[in-house]
This record gives structure tokens, sequence and C-alpha cells, in this order.
DNA sequence: CGTTCTTTTGATGATGCTCAACTGGGGTGG
DNA sequence: CCACCCCAGTTGAGCATCATCAAAAGAACG
């Protein structure tokens, strides 16, 4: 007895496609992503609805607020921001994300963007057909409850920026930032004590609800108080214990 | 030919849910909440799994930091607060629930909450376990469609607070604050220019990232402009133009 | 009717913003 | 190759907003 549906089923999508993008079980951030935790069966289910992948050059908009949802995006490569606009023209960055993440959760509740999402550097994303999605996560279980996991940890993360702008001081806010970045680079497998910036002293400003003058103190003093070496955008935490603690609010300021 | 299965298989949950609580269809908050848009069938579904009805006291906590996932809330009656504590202690509040929202979405990405959940008078909410939820959003598309919309919502919700604390001044952010008030009740039937504040100065405050004392100033500032009339937590917005133009932040201070 | 908690109001001060000038690196064109 | 410019970042001086500290007034509750 042959398996000839199964393998016909199974074999013309996949080898579609090759040609277009690479499958989620090769991707070295599996473990990150949407597919995590799924069996192989899963995860070639998942293959099969992912579109092709994109690139978007520096500064290049990935999408823009009401823009229509069609996808979400799963960061391959590189760094994004996501920002809002007041009706007076401020912006405010509402997170940095980097590779492994998803990207879009803020349209799904009215169909339309309600940030823009902008690359940081050249980066390339995997395009997720929404409709799609939402279509094979009523198959496959595994899947919907990572979905959930994910868009509930995007909730938990801004509650915790939240925190971050109603309660802190600039100092804490940067530490907080600072041990934020380098537990999610040793979450992939970089160095957690020395990495580039991938964003701009005024995006910086822009996240953490300071000026960009302020940062530049604040990375002025942190690099007299020892904490950090920092020659343009490469940082390297000099005390990371030190830092985490000021993170916490356990550390005084001057 | 009768359709006994079909019968049995519904009824016995829905005696069952006589006894404990109303169903979605009959409550009057049917159009804001989890079961917006759903069919008869799809509904009987629903109120198949949503548990009892819950009281929670003025005062008492719905859920806790760390308890484990357990069920998601639906609010029928009353308000609350969600809130987070930093390590050094200082409060955050991260959102004001009132009838029709759902709470609990911040423990799906760990199995458990990472905010606390205190009512802010005597309230009622509808208990949904969440394995059940998870389990029959796999079979109706629509309520999946509906419970992520609702999850984004969520997600869209917080930016706008990073944006109110990250970026605007304290008078800004009290006009943002009440004309939000103000659209949610209007939501609900209720007046968009009369209503109770159920939460203190102090809770505003947390939440607006200022002090109970700017709270005051705040308030005694709109009275002088004639923007607002209070009594107590009495509100009436007697400009409710301008304030959502102090909102928009096009319009000057003093 | 006193006690306690919440709210209001005032006086003072610190944190971080604004405005301004300067530095340094990278690219461009003469 | 150098001069120039442009942009990002740094540093300084003064100031505004909001926090802190303090006290009193008002509401709530037994």
């Amino acid at each position: 007895m042959t398996t000839s549906t199964c393998t016909a089923t199974a074999t013309i999508p996949i080898k579609k496609q090759a040609e277009t993008s690479q499958h989620c079980s090769a991707c070295s951030l599996h473990e990150l992503c949407l597919s995590k935790g799924l069996d192989k069966v899963d995860m070639m289910q998942l293959d099969m609805i992912i579109g092709r992948r994109r690139k978007v050059a520096k500064g290049e908009p990935l999408f823009r607020v009401n823009d229509p949802l069609t996808k979400l995006y799963a960061i391959r490569l590189g760094h994004f921001k996501t920002h809002k606009v007041t009706p007076a023209g401020e912006e405010q960055i509402v997170g940095f994300q980097m590779a492994g993440e998803l990207l879009g959760w803020d349209a799904i509740g009215s169909d339309r963007h309600h940030c823009d999402a902008t690359a940081l550097e050249d980066s390339e994303v995997c395009e997720i057909p929404f409709t799609k999605l939402e279509t094979l996560l009523g198959q496959l279980p595994v899947l919907m409850h990572r979905f959930h996991r994910l868009m509930s940890q995007e909730i938990t993360r801004e509650q915790g920026v939240m925190l971050l702008l109603g309660n802190m001081r600039a100092e804490q806010r940067m530490a907080v930032f600072l041990t934020n970045l380098s537990a999610r680079y040793a979450a992939r497998g970089y160095s957690s004590t020395q990495f580039q910036l991938r964003m701009s002293r005024e995006d910086i400003g822009t996240y953490l609800g300071l000026t960009i003058e302020s940062i530049s103190r604040l990375f002025s003093r942190f690099k007299k108080m020892g904490l950090v070496k920092i020659d343009n955008r490469q940082l390297q935490l000099l005390d990371p214990v030190r830092l985490k603690a000021m993170a916490a609010g356990s550390v005084a300021c001057d």
C-alpha cells in the first residue's frame, strides 16, 4: 500500500514553498517563532500557508497606520520599530522587534493597522496571510495555543512598558531597556554583554519617553559609572549585575 | 426522524447553565462581549462552557500576580482595575475595565497572571474556562475571530496608553482619560457627559503616571476652566468638545 | 461625634525639557 | 586629497512641569 494521496497533498505545496521561502523546520529561529513546539506534520502545514519572504530596506515601512490587515509578519532577519503618532504629531515608539518576533498584532482588532512598523536595518520577514492562518489555527490546536501565547506575551510586554513609562526615573528606564535587549540577544544565542544598538539615540528617547539629550547624558553617566562601554552604537555591558539592580529599582542614582 | 441527539447534547448543559448563570443571548452586554456576532447555535455552545457567575466585592482581587491561568473573565457588572507592581514596590495601573470587557489576557502567555485585577466596586463576572474556550475556538471560526479581535484591541489600547504616558503632559493625559471614559459609557448606553468615577484620585494618578496631588490640581483647574463639574466622584463634562480638543493636543494649556 | 481616610491647597525643589552651541564621522564634490 | 557639508550625537545653561513635603479641610464609618 502506497501513501500516494498523502505525499501528493504534501509535496506539491512544499515544492512551491521551496521556490519562494525556506521551511520553518529549517529556520534557526523556530524555537522563538510561531512554529515553536509544532511537530513535523503541523509545521509542514504552517509552511504551506506562509507566503513569500519579503525584504525591507533600512528605514522603509513594513506597514503603516490604516493599512488593511492581510498578513502578519515574522522577522527572519533584522530589526524593526513599531511606532504611533499623536494627533499633535508627536511620536511614540511602542516596541523594538528582533528576529523571531511577530509583527502586526495591532491590526487584528479592526482589520487595519494602528501603528507603523519600520525597518531599523535591512531586514527580512516571512509573510503569514492572516485569514489562512486563522483557518489553520482551527485545525491545529497546538498552533492555536502557540499563537495565543505570543499574542498574550505582547500584551504583557506592553504592560511592562507602561510600568516603565508611568513609574520609573530616566536612569531606571535606561537600565531596563539595556537589560531587556541583553536578555533578548542572549535568548538568540548572541552575547548578552556586547551588541550593537540598531536604533538611534532619538529612537531610544522616543521609546523611553525622554529626549535625545537625556539619552545622551544617560549614556555618558553610565560610562562614568563604569556600567557600560559605548563606542557609537557598539555597546558593552561592563557591570550587568549592577545594571539589573538599577533596572529593578534597588540601586540609588548618582 | 427526530433530532434527539441534537437536543440531548444541547439541552443538558443548558439546563445546568440555567442554575448558575444566565445566557449570553439574554445578556444586555452581548454586543460588546465575546459573544458579539455569534448566531444562536454558536452562542449556545459558548453558554455551555461558561462557568458560574462570580461576585467580587469592592476592593477584592479577581486574580493576582502569579495565579495560574484557569479562566478568563467577562465583566457582567461593575468595574475593575488591573495593576502591576515594580520590584521597588511602586504601582502602575495598566487599565480600568468595565462591563462587557474581558480580563485575564495577560496570563495566556505563561499560564500565570502578570498583573492583579481588583474590583473597584461590588462586581460580577462570568468565568470562562480557558482550556474549554480554546477547544471551542477550534470549532467555531466566528468565535475564534471575535476572540482574536478582542485580544488585538487590548494590544492597541495599551499602545494608546504608552503614547499617553510617553508623550503627553499632565493636562492632556487627563483629557484623554476623561474622554475615553465618556466614549465607553456612551457605548454602553449611558450618558457620555455625566457619570460617576469609580476609582479614587490615587488610582487615576497611578494610571496616568501622576501623583494624587497633581490629579487634584488638574480637577480644580478643569473646573475653573469650565470644562467639568465635579462633586466628589460625580462628574459632568460641561465642554466635551474642548475636552476632546485638549485630548487631541490641539489646545494650549493654561 | 470622634476617628480615619481621602481630597484639596500651598510652598519648595528636583528631574528632565528646551534652546543653543559644539564635536565628530561619513559622504560628496571641487 | 582636501574642503565642505550634513547628520547624529554630545555638552552646557536656564527653566518648566510636576513631585515632594506639609497641613488643613471634607467625607465616610463605626
